[in-house]
DNA sequence: TCTGGGGTCCTAGGACCC
DNA sequence: TCTGGGGTCCTAGGACCC
């Protein structure tokens, strides 16, 4: 038996760690995995962190912190592989494992210590099986409960292991900063600091109802259950086939502002075809489109539709983003970014379709099957909607 | 040349139904 | 004929996480 039986393992700087196996020469040197251009930091390794260099910091900050850093580009089915070999070792260990991302994830053990032995010997043990099969280091925390743990993975880093027993969760949690606990962002921090509230401690000791009236009914009492370490956290193994996801969408920031309406409505059909083609990928439809508009001030707004039955089918995607972007009346407002979501989604299987005699649907629903199918043949770049193909001069 | 892209969940008001 | 109460769906926005 085992009262610490939770495991929070986080991989240390994950997409830079997994890029500089390929660049050993820049181990050294400040590195970020990030965009170009009007991107942001995905990852930093611990060199570049000295620098004051974050994840989601833009580009152009970072070149100001740092002029000598050097940027590598995310390669994400390396990162997609690397996750699934060390999600595999994690599987070696016990069949309770609740991915979180492609970098972290829970792990319980409470059924492998009379094999393995205690939690904090599991962690090690992982540490060096993952450090020795990727080449990467991460960091583990170990605890009674979900949010604990990852709490103390987090006090872990880098490359280190850290348990909280019961005993000492309180005297662990209190003096930690709000913002440090999961749901608490800036906002809600800023919030909370107007209330006085500005440890962990401090939410502890506030009645409920007062948390309630200050940060909304769930979240309060969320908070003050996390204060004390007493949220459930029964994990949800995520092995196997996953649960599917409740909406699919893609956006894109362009590269400058614009309000060439061709422009917008030809990213859109961009973004509905990449939408619509993970959807059928993924045997699933949606009936809910919502439209996503970021102004230059940054100022976001969305406007979504319910269809009466569900599509997976691009152009009708396509159309529905279209009219809700013409129905904003916008005149010349400069869009940063557009956006494409599909809500709702069930599988294709249940959807029945009523088709209005004479209407073409069969025929764009069969037209974007034969995309799919070349697109698996040759590539993304193969076959694209002819407005989208670009005149070579 | 500040501020990505993929998601989830919550809140709140209004419509609508019983 | 002077006003209720619950439930569900839709829409929009916002906060948060990695």
């Amino acid at each position: 038996m085992t009262d610490t039986p939770i495991l929070h393992v986080d991989m240390d700087a994950f997409y830079a760690s997994v890029a500089l196996r390929e660049r050993p020469d820049l181990v050294d040197q400040p590195v970020v995995v990030g965009g170009s251009g009007r991107g942001v930091v995905l990852a930093a390794n611990y060199v570049a962190r000295r620098y004051g260099v974050r994840s989601a910091l833009p580009m152009t900050r970072v070149r100001r912190l740092c002029p000598h850093v050097v940027v590598l580009p995310p390669d994400y089915d390396t990162f997609t592989s690397v996750s699934a070999s060390v999600m595999e070792t994690f599987r070696e260990v016990t069949p309770i494992v609740q991915a979180v991302s492609l970098d972290e994830a829970f792990l319980d053990v409470r059924g492998s210590v009379r094999r393995l032995g205690a939690p904090v010997v599991i962690a090690e043990q992982l540490r060096s099986a993952i450090h020795d099969e990727q080449g990467i280091t991460c960091s583990v925390g170990v605890a009674a409960t979900v949010s604990v743990a990852k709490l103390a993975s987090r006090r872990a880093k880098p490359d280190g292991v850290i348990v909280v027993p019961p005993s000492e969760v309180t005297t662990f949690l209190h003096p930690l900063d709000v913002g440090e606990l999961y749901g608490v962002g800036e906002k809600t921090q800023a919030l909370l600091q107007r209330f006085g509230l500005v440890t962990v401690g401090d939410v502890a000791h506030t009645p409920v109802r007062t948390l309630q009236r200050a940060v909304g009914h769930h979240l309060g009492s969320h908070l003050h259950d996390l204060a004390w370490g007493t949220d459930r956290g029964d994990l949800t193994p995520t092995a196997g086939p996953h649960e599917p996801e409740r909406s699919m969408g893609a956006d894109e920031t362009f590269s400058r502002d614009t309000d060439d309406r061709d422009v917008i409505v030809r990213e859109l059909l961009r973004l509905s075809a990449r939408v619509a083609g993970r959807m059928r990928a993924a045997g699933v439809a949606g009936r809910t489109i919502t439209l996503k508009v970021r102004f230059a001030d940054f100022t976001t707004i969305t406007r979504s539709r319910t269809m009466s039955e569900a599509t997976d089918v691009t152009v009708e995607i396509h159309r529905a983003v279209t009219r809700l972007y013409d129905a904003l009346g916008l005149q010349r407002a400069r869009l940063r970014l557009v956006g494409v979501r599909v809500e709702g989604l069930v599988p294709r299987s249940t959807v029945h379709r009523q088709l209005v005699l004479g209407e073409p649907e069969h025929g764009w629903a069969e037209a974007d099957r034969a995309v799919d199918l070349a697109t698996r043949r040759f590539g993304s770049a193969a076959v694209r909607p002819a407005s989208l193909v670009v005149e070579r001069a």
